[in-house]
Parts: C-alpha cells; structure tokens; sequence
DNA sequence: AAAGATTGATGCATCAATCTTC
DNA sequence: GAAGATTGATGCATCAATCTTT
C-alpha cells in the first residue's frame, strides 16, 4: 500500500506489457510479412468482405471497427492508393468496396493470421487454466 | 484443426486484443491527462532520473528502453522541444539531461502510473492465480 | 572503417476544423 | 441543422540514408 509498485508489481507488470506487445507484434509481422497488410488493413478487408459480402457503407465499417471516421477516411484513403478497396459514392454515404486485389490479400492473410494467432497465443494456454484466464480477460477489458 | 479459428478461438483472441488495449490506453490516459506525458516520455524521464540520476548517454538510453537510435533521437527532439530533456554533447556521445520542469513532472507522474497499473490490471488478478498468469505470460513474452 | 546520432519519408492514431448532403 | 465524410496538424513508430566523430 506504498506510493510506487514493490518489486513483484513491477515485475508483473513489465511481463504484462512485454507479453501483449509480443504477441501483437508477432502475429503483425507474420501477416504482413506475406500479405504486406498491416493490422488496420486485415480488420478493414475482412469486415468489408464478411458484412458486406464485398461492399460496405462506410459509416457501417467505422462502427463495426470502433473507429472515428476521420481515422477511417485516412486510413481508406492508403489502402485506395495502393488499390486494395475503392470508395463509391451512394444514398446518403460512400460504399466501401473490396477490389481483387484486396480479395487475394485477405484470402491469403486468413489462415497465416489463424495459425499465428494459435502458435503466438492461443497454444501457450494450458486447457486447465484457460477458463481463469478467459475470466481475467473478459474483467480486464470491460 | 481447420484452417481458421473456432468460435471459442476467436472470442479468446478478442478477449486478449481488447484486455491489452484497454489496460494499456487506460493507464496512458491517466497519466498523460494529469501530467502531460505519453508513455514513452515517462519511460525516457524516469531512466534518466534513476539509471543516470538526472543524466544519461543517449545510447545507453536507447539500449534500456529496447529502441532503435533513431527512434530516440525523433523522440528526444520533441521532448526538448517542450523542455523536458536538454542534449549535450560529450566525450563520444550525446549526454541527456533532465530539466527541472521534467522532474516535475516525472515526479508527478510516478505515483499516478503505480495506481493506475493497480486499480486498471494487478488488482483484477486473483491471489490464487497469480502464480499460473505470471507463467503465462512469461511465455507468451519469450 | 565503425560507432553514435540525425534526418527524411512513410504509415498510423487522434484531434479539431471544415465541407457536403440530406 | 445534423449526419456523413474529408482535411490538416501533430505525435509517434520504423526504415533507409546520411552525417559526425573517433
């Protein structure tokens, strides 16, 4: 109940951040090592072609990702230069729409992000105390 | 065994991603709503002001915070820019030294940061299982 | 040459201000 | 006016290229 973290706090919490900035980074660079999709990029191809089966309002994707649209309007506008997606005007809104390119992209992001989300996190869990860990999660993030 | 995640893969890995976002923003917001520092200028402030006691060679630095000299040099640039740190020129090598108005505010910033990481992360981790998520992590982080 | 450091370019996140369209 | 979207500015991360000092 001091002012600062005793040594076992600190430790705890260092292993905290090194583990989620791990884990994320692993996974990140796998994907993007192959695809050359950033994180940002898969969240946005995969909403795009799961929600919209291929095309998207743009507002609908800002909120299927938790993003403000200005963080949204930037981020299409790289992913549109470097042709992944293609923004058309529609009633009352823009259509965010996925190109072939994106299409090949996602399709072959999908299974490397799943094996390394298995191989970087999911596989470290032991069975038994997956349930705890699942709870102290689900209390961290809410 | 498939190529993509389950349902209960799936909703782990979002249980993960979302815990670490939030328990990394929320302790960032604390400190930086009070003090005006990010994480990584606590970082940066608070080495100097205990490995080197108010200065510290820039290389050594960049090597206790696992960055890349370029990356401490941009950082560096705008913490002098706001008069955090001074950067003086020394025997091989470039000296960082705490200003007063650093100091302040890293020692603003301490007892912040110590009750943030408790109340947003170690306080959620039951006694009993700590031993089991400290392992994991562990893990997860080598 | 080699180590230490800086710089410029690009991508990404966030905020405030603006523009457009209904 | 209000919702949807864009733009510009700033901070931060990373890479490659460069400069400096020994």
């Amino acid at each position: 109940v001091d002012d600062l973290l005793s040594e076992a706090e600190t430790e705890l919490w260092h292993l905290w951040r090194q583990a989620a900035e791990a884990v994320r980074g692993r996974i990140a660079e796998e994907v993007g090592a192959v695809t050359g999709l950033s994180d940002p990029d898969f969240g946005v191809l995969t909403r795009v072609a799961e929600l919209g089966c291929g095309s998207l309002r743009q507002n609908e994707l800002a909120a299927s990702m938790g993003w403000h649209r200005s963080r949204l309007s930037h981020h299409l506008t790289r992913m549109e230069q470097r042709g992944l997606v293609e923004r058309r005007p529609s009633e009352g809104g823009v259509e965010v729409v996925i190109t072939g390119d994106g299409r090949g992209a996602v399709a072959k992001a999908r299974p490397l992000h799943a094996a390394a989300v298995r191989r970087h996190l999911l596989d470290w869990i032991p069975a038994d105390s997956a349930a705890d860990f699942r709870a102290l999660l689900t209390r961290l993030g809410s």
